[in-house]
DNA sequence: CAGCATCCATGACGATACTG
DNA sequence: CAGTATCGTCATGGATGCTG
């Protein structure tokens, strides 16, 4: 605590009056939302872009609305329960819409909003640059591990 | 402005060890790298990519390189650990270089390496997003939820 | 300053069984 | 078909103490 660079985390970013140059400076930088703020939402954001299949559901989508079965036979390895999971999440940040059809038995279709269709572009520029530089990575890691089992 | 197909470089491995034989035909099938197949290896980079507090190191030594104190300083709420062990999965990958001087104490600095800087662009715009649509965000939430406790 | 080693809580995730 | 409910596992990551 005696480091005390940041507000101490636990609330969003209040209306604390600036006392130093530093954190001055911090609360102008979270005018736009600072990521690097413990506090900020924008880490919210992070994580569920980080989490295991929220990416692969919104690329998916971002090309054509699925149903559930749809989006579980193509996304490989992820389970009914991961996959209601992070589809509930989606829908609850507004990415994802959710339509259900009462046939019988029940048809629900998924897709991605307008809002999400923006973030599309980052995320595929994201996946292309994985696709594209796997073997430099490889490289690196194969070069790194060797240099480590030397010693 | 988006082809929905991906470049492939036809990195297609058995080495991981498939789910099942659907999957493996799937994986087979696909002449281009598909990253929605379980054992494609742009998964690893997703995750990595997914942990907490990756994009934020990358996103800071993308603007400049930075010592290890001032990483930690300026990323709020990283542990000491947590920091040394992204920094070193980073270095790995060949994202990130660390630079070794023998004052007295130490100094090391860590920066981004050309491959990471490609992998940049993506990243701020995906940065970007969060922190300029949070909003939409946040009010899609709301609403879901007081749907949700009306019911 | 820049770590490493250890312990431990949390929760993300998978497997399984059941339902409108 | 598209879920809900429950349980168990395991990795993530925070806290703490020590070091060159």
């Amino acid at each position: 605590m005696q480091d005390g660079t940041f507000p101490s985390p636990g609330h969003l970013q209040e209306t604390t009056l600036p006392i130093n140059a530093k954190q001055v400076r911090v609360a102008a930088i979270s005018a736009r939302g600072d990521a690097f703020a413990a506090d900020c939402p924008t880490r919210k954001l992070l994580d569920r872009i980080g989490d295991k299949w929220s990416v692969l559901i919104l690329l998916l989508l971002g090309d054509a609305d699925m149903r559930f079965s749809d989006l579980k036979r193509r996304i490989g390895g992820v389970s009914q329960k991961m996959l209601t999971q992070t589809l509930r999440s989606l829908e609850r940040d507004g990415l994802v819409t959710r339509r259900v059809e009462a046939t019988v038995p029940v048809t629900v279709t998924y897709g991605a909003t307008p809002l999400a269709r923006d973030l599309l572009a980052a995320l595929r520029l994201m996946i292309d640059w994985a696709e594209t530089r796997m073997p430099e990575v490889a490289t690196a890691q194969a070069r790194y591990d060797a240099r480590d089992a030397v010693k």
